[in-house]
DNA sequence: GCCGTTTTCGGCCCGACTGTTTTCAGTCG
């Protein structure tokens, strides 16, 4: 989905990159790194703003809208070609390299020519570098083994996987003698898609234990660094973990620095430092006196700067901080709030739990309303009949008797056809509690041609949930192309909720779209997609997605009472 | 290059670690 926001971000990001190799200001590079990103996460479509309007964008001031505006024109930047035309695009790879920042990238530039990877790694095996400024022994050794690194891995992991590893270590930290606190904090707490390197904190009054246990944990295949109050390690997967130890009365303010996107930390920094305040991971200091004013928990902190608590899912520097100031932050869906799930299987179709399996296990759960939503004969190699789904109903009509607290819903996920259409006639889908429909196939149609279909099968009046609108797959398959303003639009026309889905290899949609098509009124559900009993508690990926979207519980039809519930999934029938 | 209760200039987050130019620059988060 790239829509001219991103491709704007990727070029001032590169403009960034290109200014900081070439050792303009690093103020300067900066600045455009902030915008590059401002204008990514900015929900309106920037191609529809006018000089002014792109001047309403924080961090962007006259002369990168200019520079935006020609984009917009003309599909070029000026400036940046400029600079492509001094630096091959090579060298900006090399800042890819973790160890091998602008200042050594331009160095083997200006030195030795080296404008790849590839060129850097043919140097060191020749010995070539011996002579450069800067570049010992040590340093050749860390760059080769970036470039390996760099090379197998593409860099980060889902966050079911980054999860789970946290957990373990937060777990095996917890058991050393002298542990306060410890838990993980990061784009983890943050609830990321996907997950760079995990930051764990420790509270204690002396540090040495945990360094070792890290170092020493089954999972550890490498010791990056090791001092005092930091060590990083990474584990047999390639992922970085970072520990750090402060002391216990430091513990709210390292969760708030270490938690926070590099964006909002500046921010709450910047907001400490205008009340002659220097916030740190240490606690929130008077800069005269040096007295400590906050620091024990996140909510001190947070209140002597004049904020509420923000919730760590929110703490990107997407408008929080103004909502917060304002008393506007939302009050973000949790996991408590969610009464149901709304898209499940069985092994009617590919699911691998019988019914009343899955009935029992989200009957634990304490929901109080459950749909089973086997897969529609569109989608051919489930097999599904008429007969066969009528049987369902038939069983599911029985066990709901059983179940006081909750509620059984019949339901299917429809295939939506190239052309919008969907597996049954109308009279047919009359008998089910509600229908998702999701995309299985044709996922390469012409971006009008897929705006069409999607916004077509919303029109259906049986169709009441979008399951896993895009069908990206994360890191695997990209997520078709429509124009999701329009889907977004036709959605909260025709009252069609918008799935969250909570696979976590698929969090679709995303928070990005959830962001987006909140501006069009759209309603979402939070769903599992369960193919099996564990899947249940997959659950709380798409309630942190949710919640990065600033999605409420009144957003989320899954966390309305039952009978607000059936009323939307009618939609007006 | 952006921004403004420090308001059109002068500041921009800040601490930790590494390697090496051994007193500090570069990189990272």
């Amino acid at each position: 989905m790239a829509r001219p926001n991103d491709e704007v971000q990727a070029l001032l990001q590169e403009y960034a990159d290109l200014v900081a190799i070439t050792g303009g200001d690093a103020f300067k590079a900066r600045a455009y790194e902030k915008a590059a990103r401002a204008i990514g996460g900015y929900p309106a479509d920037i191609a529809t703003l006018d000089a002014a309007g792109l001047r309403e964008i924080p961090n962007v001031g006259r002369s990168i809208a200019d520079k935006v505006t020609e984009y917009l024109r003309t599909g070029k930047m000026t400036v940046v070609e400029e600079r492509r035309a001094k630096i091959p695009a090579g060298v900006r790879e090399l800042i890819a390299i973790p160890g091998l920042g602008p200042k050594k990238a331009l160095r083997l530039y200006e030195d030795l020519r080296i404008a790849s990877v590839s060129q850097l790694a043919a140097a060191i095996e020749a010995d070539a570098l011996a002579d450069l400024k800067g570049f010992g022994e040590k340093t050749q050794e860390n760059i080769r083994h970036g470039i390996e690194l760099l090379r197998r891995a593409g860099g980060r992991v889902p966050l079911s996987v980054a999860l789970d590893t946290a957990e373990e270590i937060v777990a095996e930290l917890s058991r050393v003698t002298g542990c306060r606190r410890c838990a993980y904090a990061g784009s983890l707490r943050r609830m990321r898609e996907t997950v760079g390197d995990l930051d764990v904190l420790v509270a204690a009054q002396r540090s040495d234990a945990f360094m070792a246990a890290l170092s020493e944990l089954p999972a550890t295949a490498e010791v990056i660094a090791r001092g005092t109050k930091k060590t990083s390690v990474r584990t047999a997967k390639g992922l970085q973990v970072d520990l750090r130890v402060v002391p216990p009365q430091s513990w709210g303010a390292a969760m708030q620095y270490f938690t926070g996107a590099k964006a909002h930390n500046i921010r709450t920094r910047t907001i400490a430092v205008h009340q002659g305040l220097k916030l740190s991971e240490y606690g929130l200091f008077d800069t005269e006196s040096g007295r400590s004013l906050a620091s024990r928990t996140e909510e001190e902190v947070y209140a002597r700067l004049g904020l509420p608590w923000i919730a760590p899912t929110l703490r990107e520097d997407r408008g929080e901080i103004e909502a917060a100031l304002h008393g506007e932050l939302p009050e973000v869906v949790t996991d408590k709030d969610i009464r149901g799930d709304l898209h499940t299987h069985t092994d009617l179709t590919d699911g691998l739990a019988p019914l009343e399996e899955m009935v029992e296990a989200a009957a634990q759960r304490g929901y109080r309303y459950y749909a089973v939503t086997d897969h529609a004969p569109g989608l051919s190699m489930q097999r599904m009949t008429d007969e066969k789904i009528l049987a369902q109903r038939e069983r599911l009509r029985e066990l709901d008797g059983t179940r006081r607290r909750m509620r059984l819903l019949h339901g299917t996920e429809l295939n939506i056809g190239p052309d919008g259409e969907v597996d049954w006639p109308a009279e047919f889908l009359a008998g089910f509690d509600l229908c998702v429909a999701s995309l299985h196939s044709h996922f390469d149609l012409g971006r009008a041609a897929m705006t069409r279909r999607l916004v077509r099968a919303c029109e259906n009046p049986y169709v009441s949930i979008l399951g896993h609108p895009t069908t990206r797959l994360i890191g695997r398959r990209q997520g078709v192309d429509a124009d999701w303003d329009a889907v977004f639009a036709a959605c909260a026309r025709t009252g069609t909720a918008l799935e969250v889905n909570a696979q976590p290899d698929r969090l679709d949609l995303g928070d990005e779209d959830i962001l987006r098509a909140r501006e069009h009124g759209v309603r979402f559900a939070v769903n599992t997609d369960a193919h099996a009993v564990p899947h249940l508690a997959y659950l709380r990926y798409g309630v942190g997605i949710a919640q990065r979207g600033w999605l409420t519980p009144d957003d989320v039809i899954n966390t309305w009472p039952l009978t607000r519930l059936r009323r939307f999934l009618r939609k007006g029938r």
